[in-house]
DNA sequence: TAAAGAGGTCACCAGGTCAC
DNA sequence: GTGACCTGGTGACCTCTTTA
């Protein structure tokens, strides 16, 4: 179990946001001017810590700008019953430090240490000035600063944490947990090859003969006993996630269905897959497995095809590292939530720790991986709501391919009462085998 | 292996603009020569009268900062009509910040004796230096403080308040906290020699026969005596941080023990280790002992005793300061924290204490150190993690080696729970002896 | 003649005001 | 209710004067 970090705030200074918005607006010489009240920029100054705006002076013990200060002191003097608004305590960790939540903005005030009995006044002295005067340089030029560094420690700690349990996802050999996988495979996708019966017909013939003219259920019943250990795989990975065991099981299983696009996003990047020559390739453990696209396409249809294609293309594109996969799925399960803070701390960790990740590989350009990454992610996601869409049109058909209720539910877009089903069904999921 | 922070961090464009301006406006070094008034620092001076803050001389026939002169000058030049704010005229008697109430601030003045009439001007006689010598050690006698700091910066003080509370852990002579133990180091040592059992021999032997083969249990309860007054001593320092007292018991005991790995690495970096000739040689106090690669590879195995080299190897490359063992420690105990906002002022100290500690050291290459320093702690939370791994596998051979709960707490990682067990067994930390 | 404080200076902030 | 802008203190630093 990883140690927490009950109660804590991370604070990561966006820095890239800090310098557009916060110092654009200042205009150094005007700095030198005398002062005649509230012209003077006090361009000096570390910005606000509570809203990232320019400081307008030191208040109440903290570095503030003007609206702060004066937001604080009416919090002391007369509002104290704020609510937050959407509950979860955590309205000031967004990117863009905009408060729309009372509630959280005098939290922040008070945990950045503003207090009556912290008021300084009068001049600067030295020494308070070159305080200030460093802070803003650590923060100009991007420095680290010790805070950072404590994070980043733990960033680390928490990426290698993680890669070692979702190690057992990745580096799992899948001829061992399924028994005669490769076989199955193999001679599934023999007996698909050469039919070209569509769907319809598929389903025609199944109705009026009763049989199975080629292997396609073979093939669907033994890919998704693969799918679903691959799930058991990472619903473990999942649990033991910092922050992961905060929820009860019910609540986990049902917020771990709930975005089933990132389940698939996790086991499609950790597959190689590509086309070759209107050939489909694909690799489980270190087998090669071949279809051609002219059977896909009567097995499924050229829709579903597309977008398959494209998914491989950009995907192989891409060419996302397993911490990467590993993160976009941790922080999709791991979200903050009203009802269990800690949740939100350890979305901060894990949010840190994939910061620190991308930093340390591709420097200071990170920021354009990681545009690319969410592009892709959208994308894929993007793609899965047609899938859904598609299989939910073929409904029928998907019931001649499997009997698994969680597969439909995994599968087809989810209707009212879905989590109902998922808890009935989950049992094949926990306890595997 | 871990990435580590690489040095190309600084990225802005807005730099060279805000870093060339630097407030040389205020010259810091012009100050210096023709004026001594205020660089001195009047260490051998009492606090303000009136308010506890650093005294900057004999004003008004009292020992006063510069703002308490100033605010009685102007009271007797203008103001004289101040009005207790709560009418019981005993506002500066608590921690109240003094700009609340003008009236008892004033009175206070006058009690302290200020007045026009007892100006003194000029050099020190003997007497009035004599007399502020007195008052001084009088304070010193009985505060645990440290007055004759009270006139450096705050980051000064910090920096040697932690650095005095902490040489207590590292000028500790061990020997005499714990009986015979050089004697029962260097017996248990001599019996592991020439012992070639592996961990399954020794425990296959234990259950069959009863009996220990070799010394590794008696070199194991010794050693874990020691350790465990080590965290002892460590446990006190870190409630006598700034902010260790803000938490309740029970919460700073568990938040002690959540990041064991920054128990372990002040303990590591506080001893003298290295490898020499397959020898591993370490010091306890002054007296060196050595242990050879051969019996440890029997009495661990070869995964430990490497990260044991690697850790060992760059610990003895960066060769960190006390100070900075200190500060990395004392910056994972007291952090910030939205329940306790006191904590969040702590943790500010001590970092801008470590920032300056930093920078008086290394200039302004200080952040290279930094980056040296915390890439070091990832890294030697890297190998404790997998130590703890290693440890959990071989769980029971450490029930073979010792029976008490918390080291196996300490060893193993935690489990859901671990924080009552931490409570359940602290009296032995708590209460030495 | 160097050390030390009185008084001056002006950068600095809490609280108030007022237009939105 | 908010936040830009004043007003009336405040206090760090300085200059000038006094004194051991
Ligand atoms: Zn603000
Ligand atoms: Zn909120
Ligand atoms: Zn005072
Ligand atoms: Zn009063």
């Amino acid at each position: 179990m990883l140690p927490e970090l009950s109660d804590v705030e991370c604070k990561s200074e966006k820095s890239s946001h800090l310098l557009s918005q916060t110092w654009d607006s200042y205009d150094m010489e005007a700095t030198i001017t005398p002062y005649t009240g509230f012209e003077v920029l006090k361009s000096t100054l570390p910005p606000c810590q509570v809203c990232r705006a320019p400081a307008s002076g030191y208040h109440y013990g903290t570095n503030t700008c003007e609206a702060c200060k004066v937001f604080f002191r009416r919090s002391l003097t007369k509002h104290t019953d704020y609510r937050c608004k959407n509950g979860r305590n955590q309205c000031m960790s967004s990117d863009d430090y905009i408060f729309n939540c009372k509630s959280c903005r005098f939290k922040k005030c008070v945990s950045e240490g503003m207090s009556r009995d912290r008021i300084k006044i009068g001049r600067y002295s030295r020494e308070r000035r070159r305080e200030n005067f460093n802070k803003l340089s650590e923060i100009i030029s991007n420095k680290p600063s010790i805070p950072h560094m404590m994070n980043f420690a733990d960033a680390d700690i928490v990426t290698v944490y993680c890669r070692e349990s979702f190690s057992k996802f990745t580096d799992a050999t899948w001829g061992k947990e399924i028994h005669n996988l490769y076989e199955r495979l193999y001679s599934a996708i023999l007996e698909t090859q050469g039919s070209s019966w569509s769907k319809e017909d598929f389903m025609d013939i199944v109705e009026v003969t009763g049989v199975e003219i080629d292997g396609r259920r073979s093939f669907a019943e033994i890919s998704q006993k693969l799918l679903k250990r691959n799930i058991q795989f990472l619903y473990k990975f999942a649990r033991a996630l910092p922050g992961g065991k905060e929820l009860p099981n019910e609540k986990f299983v049902v917020d771990f269905f709930n975005y089933p696009e990132y389940i698939k996003f996790a086991i499609a990047m950790s597959y190689n897959f590509y086309w070759s020559n209107d050939e489909f390739v694909f690799t489980v453990d270190d087998k090669q497995f071949l279809m051609h696209k002219n059977e896909l396409e009567h097995f499924l249809d050229k829709e579903v095809l597309s977008y398959q294609m494209e998914i491989s293309e950009r995907k192989n594109k891409l060419n996302l590292t397993v911490e990467e996969t590993m993160f976009v799925f941790a922080l999709q399960i791991i979200k903050p939530s009203a009802q269990y803070p800690k949740m939100g701390v350890a979305n901060q960790r894990l949010n840190l720790a994939f910061t620190r990740y991308l930093q340390t590989t591709y420097g200071n350009d990170y920021h354009k991986r990681l545009r690319d990454i969410i592009n892709f992610v959208s994308f894929f996601n993007e793609k899965i709501y047609f899938l859904k869409k598609w299989t939910k049109k073929n409904e029928r058909y998907l019931n001649y391919l499997t009997d698994c209720k969680l597969m439909k539910l995994f599968w087809i877009e989810k209707q009212p009462g879905w989590e109902y089903d998922i808890l009935d069904n989950f049992q094949e999921i926990d306890e595997p085998q």
